[in-house]
DNA sequence: AGTCAAGGCCAC
DNA sequence: GTGGCCTTGACT
């Protein structure tokens, strides 16, 4: 429950973010309807046809920037009430209100979360009241309106192109659907069905509530603990928590978290609209094995055709990922990106918790073990993940999000630490020149996760059979499938010492990036940091 | 002097 | 309590 006290504190925590974790989402503004600019497409568009936009708490019309972003007159003196008077609101219903023009004022509590969830900034109300004058955010709406008027000046030239010929407009990024290229006006309607579509696939899908940033934040020190919870695939826990820990994730897994059967939607992500590009260049159907012809008429081990029912298709992988840039930076001026990134590894880290408990050998684990496997392997993971993707389905180095700031994908797969990137590059190469393919990928994820060397795992005995089995799968799989490549599996598992020379380093840095910034220790990446480091 | 994002005012 | 309009004042 929100409290007064806490309220203006930089530590505040809303109170909504954990009850939305497993309600429906309330849903964004609808887009406003297609309307063709006046002159279009002949005449550039100036500023103010720019931030022709509607609010994202309500929809109602946007009178200006207020607390960090273009939001209606309403909305601006609720949130200035709300934080100046320290209100204290409660939902009487399950606080998933919907929050539009005509129902803002039926449940406040879903309001003000909801002003949190888009991004507006407790610390842009002045706790001295003092009127007139410019704040710290100034220089942050300057650079979102120019950010604004390029991107519609860029839609504008992408338009007429487009309309002399359809078939050649490419997306110049995975958040810059070809549905975006309408003939609409503004840019919340380059995103807003968009994201509306994403929601209403996520309504079964739990939340974590998440942060924004200062547009001066450097370190996560300034974090404010906003939220922007619509996009997320965690499970409910505490109220006290912005995120779950693995404490809670224990006890929580006891009624529902390891429990609950997996569906598809938990791990999977949807996202309609947007293509990436990277796809332009993947040979065929990503979630099919590109499996050689085995020789001497052997099939696939048993084991590994179970093993592959818990993977998600590849596209799918992405589109996750994806998803989360967009959900992170929707609305958003600009973010900061080393936050961000902790975010997005934060979330993954959910999705790698979530793909485990489905898995064979692992399923069949106590939840303590399963958290210790997990400790140790994540950031492996993470990684492999990386590099598969960047080896079979061409995921970019870096990627332009839909403020225009640019994220650098790699640096998140090797936790912060660009510098690695060259071992990176060099384990790719490889790993390509051993035939990597998916099943390779898949039973050294599993090699990964279930390392019988793990410390301070209970059933050694189950884990070390697990990793025993699929040791052998893979070996039969190699042996059949590559026999031009006499010792591929023992190259292999090889490459995942290097695997793991690259990921420590890169949690090293990590750890002591976030320790010396003061960063939040209620995340589940942190919480990771904290065990491996212990 | 103009802009615009803060806070304030007050009819509803 | 809400929300449209007003006042203020740093910044350009």
């Amino acid at each position: 429950m929100m409290t007064a006290t806490n309220l203006m504190d930089n530590c505040y925590i809303p109170a909504g973010s954990a009850a939305i974790l497993n309600s429906v989402p309330s849903t964004l503004p609808a887009p406003p309807p297609a309307t063709l600019s006046g002159q279009f497409p002949y005449d550039p568009p100036d500023t103010k046809e720019g931030i022709e936009e509607l609010c994202p708490v309500c929809g109602d019309k946007v009178s200006g920037y207020h607390y960090g972003l273009l939001t209606c007159e309403s909305c601006k003196g609720f949130f200035k009430r709300t934080v100046q008077n320290k209100k204290v609101y409660t939902c009487v219903a399950d606080r998933n209100c919907l929050i539009d023009k005509t129902q803002r004022k039926r449940c406040p509590y879903c309001r003000f979360q909801k002003c949190l969830d888009v991004g507006m900034k407790l610390e842009a109300v002045r706790p001295d009241r003092m009127r007139g004058g410019r704040n710290k955010f100034g220089p942050m709406y300057k650079r979102d309106r120019a950010r604004k008027l390029q991107m519609l000046r860029q839609k504008h030239i992408v338009q007429s192109h487009c309309l002399a010929s359809p078939r050649e407009m490419a997306p110049s990024s995975p958040f810059l659907p070809p549905q975006a290229v309408s003939v609409t006006v503004g840019a919340p309607s380059m995103y807003s069905t968009d994201l509306t579509q994403v929601k209403q696939e996520l309504i079964q899908i739990p939340h974590l509530s998440s942060s924004t940033s200062s547009p001066d934040s450097s370190s996560p020190s300034s974090i404010s603990t906003t939220t922007q919870p619509h996009i997320s695939m965690l499970p409910q826990l505490s109220n006290q928590h912005q995120y779950p820990s693995v404490s809670h994730l224990r006890d929580h897994s006891k009624t529902t978290w390891m429990t609950t059967t997996h569906h598809p939607s938990n791990s999977i992500i949807h996202h309609p609209t947007y293509s990436p590009k990277s796809y332009q260049c993947d040979p065929g159907p990503s979630s099919a094995v590109p499996v050689p012809l085995a020789t001497g008429g052997n099939s696939i081990p048993d084991l590994i055709r179970d093993l592959q029912m818990s993977f998600v298709d590849d596209k799918e992988w992405q589109s996750h990922l994806f998803s989360l840039l967009q959900s992170q930076t929707y609305n958003q001026c600009e973010v900061d990106l080393f936050e961000l990134m902790c975010k997005v590894i934060d979330q993954s880290l959910f999705a790698q918790v979530d793909w485990a408990r489905n898995t064979v050998f692992f399923r069949d684990l106590k939840v303590d073990d399963q958290m210790k496997l997990l400790q140790n392997s994540w950031s492996d993971l993470l990684l492999l993940d990386h590099m598969y993707h960047r080896i079979h389905n061409c995921l970019q180095e870096e990627t332009i999000l839909p403020n225009g700031q640019k994220f650098d994908l790699l640096e998140m797969a090797l936790l912060g630490l660009r510098s690695l990137s060259e071992q990176f590059h060099r384990l790719s190469v490889r790993l390509q020149d051993l035939k990597f393919d998916r099943i390779d990928y898949i039973c050294l994820k599993m090699l990964i996760l279930l390392d019988p060397e793990a410390p301070q795992i209970t059933n050694v005995k189950l884990t070390h059979e697990a990793h025993e089995g699929t040791r052998q799968a893979l070996l039969e799989y190699c042996a059949s499938f590559y026999p031009e490549y006499p010792d591929k599996y023992g190259h292999l598992l090889q490459t995942m010492t290097e695997l793991r020379h690259i990921s420590t380093q890169g949690e090293d840095f990590l750890y002591y990036k976030m320790l010396s910034s003061n960063a939040s220790t209620q995340t589940l990446l942190t919480e990771m940091l904290h065990t491996r480091k212990k």
